[in-house]
DNA sequence: AAATTATATTGCAATATTACGATTAAAATA
DNA sequence: TATTTTAATCGTAATATTGCAATATAATTT
């Protein structure tokens, strides 16, 4: 146990919550907020602006690029970090459609 | 460690942050999509439909709820969950705000 | 080539999550 | 009231996540 049972699951269940979890940490939040504000970085300006060890926002990082939402390239030294859009219009597209289908339904016809 | 640092960041990134993580889990996911198509339900009904045992089941329906995910009404010996818009239409701004504000940008001037 | 700068990786301790059997709780029904 | 039905809680094992010090890597500059 301690282990998500995904081959339970549909393919498309799994990508989603995948992506979905790779935004559910305040910290990976704060760099997709920052990566925002600031529309081009490199990841020291991330180290300074956040307060983790650069360890942390490394493995930080990592996952929100596994996730497809934010991708890095290399400069010189440095990486350049920004937003993806891919990852993201995925899960806007996703609560989109559940929030029109709500809309759309507006039944809640029992709670 | 191994206990996120919420206090080193803002009340709103832990609060979208905490709704998001509890959708980041395919039995999460499967279960929203099931209350969608569903539009009304009770909790038997889930623990028929996913490969999960039912105090699994539970927990996660508890941690929907506490995000205000899913709402249940007490119904006889049953109770009947059924999707908050609440949060669901929370995850949609945020996302569509995210989304809005790139297609505007759109310089993407570095990766 | 040595030193510097910027980021990634490794290893590990602390805590959190996932899953489920056993049990409990609460309402409906016989 | 005893039984049944449905869902929640408890306890616990297995695994995952978080965070960081130490170290490694890779490109640039001196």
């Amino acid at each position: 146990m301690g282990t998500t049972k995904s081959e339970m699951f549909t393919k498309h269940q799994n990508e989603i919550a995948t992506i979905i979890k790779a935004l559910g940490h305040p910290a990976r939040i704060a760099i997709l907020e920052y990566l925002m504000k600031i529309d081009s970085c490199i990841c020291s300006d991330i180290v300074e602006e956040l307060p983790l060890a650069q360890p942390t926002i490394s493995q930080h990082l990592k996952e929100l690029k596994k996730a497809n939402l934010i991708k890095g390239t290399v400069e010189g030294t440095a990486i350049c970090y920004c937003i993806d859009e891919n990852g993201i219009e995925k899960l806007e597209r996703y609560f989109s459609s559940i929030a029109n289908q709500l809309n759309e339904k507006k039944k809640n016809n029992c709670c």
